[in-house]
DNA sequence: CTTCTATTTTGATAGGTGTCAAATTAGAAG
DNA sequence: CTTCTAATTTGACACCTATCAAAATAGAAG
């Protein structure tokens, strides 16, 4: 109910996009995700919580990074879970955010040059 | 006088971000170029230009794709342009648009999982 | 139950963006 | 020079978005 984005619909994945023109369909997935990176203050976000110890962060730890208020950082935070680019789960009183490696990854190929075949049979 | 990034600033060349943080300014210059990316129009547009023959498609190769104005379509390709993602050519009557493969590879790869280094020495 | 902390949601506002029609530039061809 | 085609630029408008302050929600702790 929280996601916009299915993330288990990889029909699009690892196909580049210097091999053949995208469907319009393809593209409106695609876009909607390099959108929510098109933010300086989400693509930094994101890569908070990737780099950060075990691989999760909770607001409190990413707040800091930033002169923005709390609603503010909240906000991005959302537009990325929506995005399907990261994912939150409550513990207690803090919520901890990560990224979704998979996401990445596809993204990665679709910008990627070529069919690497070197790892994802 | 045409781009406003510079093609030859890669000092955030293949650093995913997964590994360390971004800096304010690696943010700034990489969230530029998602941000041309975050429209399907453009995304498709990239495409179709990266798929072309040649590597290379004129104006009047990629508007009868799309149910847009011409000047909707000029405007998506200043942005890609601009973005550095594409480069242009006039030829004549016409004006060829590329793309980009470095700085393809180079978003790519800051997504990435992981400095590859299968190929790119 | 009350209070405290962490985070989100709501409401408002200034600025950005996609789109089109109309006007403009650039080159080719008479 | 005039005309024709290709593409861009300008101007206008509806819509979206980033931001903050204030209010609301969720759980922990007393």
């Amino acid at each position: 109910m929280s996601n916009h984005l299915d993330p288990g619909s990889e029909r699009w994945c690892c196909s580049p996009v210097t091999g053949e023109p995208l469907s319009a369909e393809q593209a409106g997935e695609l876009s909607a995700m390099f959108k929510a990176l098109g933010d300086p203050v989400r693509l930094r976000l994101l890569s908070l919580v990737a780099a950060h110890a075990g691989g999760e962060a909770c607001v409190c730890d990413l707040a800091g990074a930033f002169e923005l208020s709390g609603p503010t950082i909240s906000h991005h935070l959302r537009v990325l879970r929506q995005a399907g680019l990261i994912d939150s789960e409550r513990r207690g009183t803090w919520i901890f955010y990560s990224v979704r490696p998979q996401v990445l990854r596809q993204l990665s190929a679709v910008l990627g040059p070529a069919p690497a075949a070197h790892g994802t049979p």
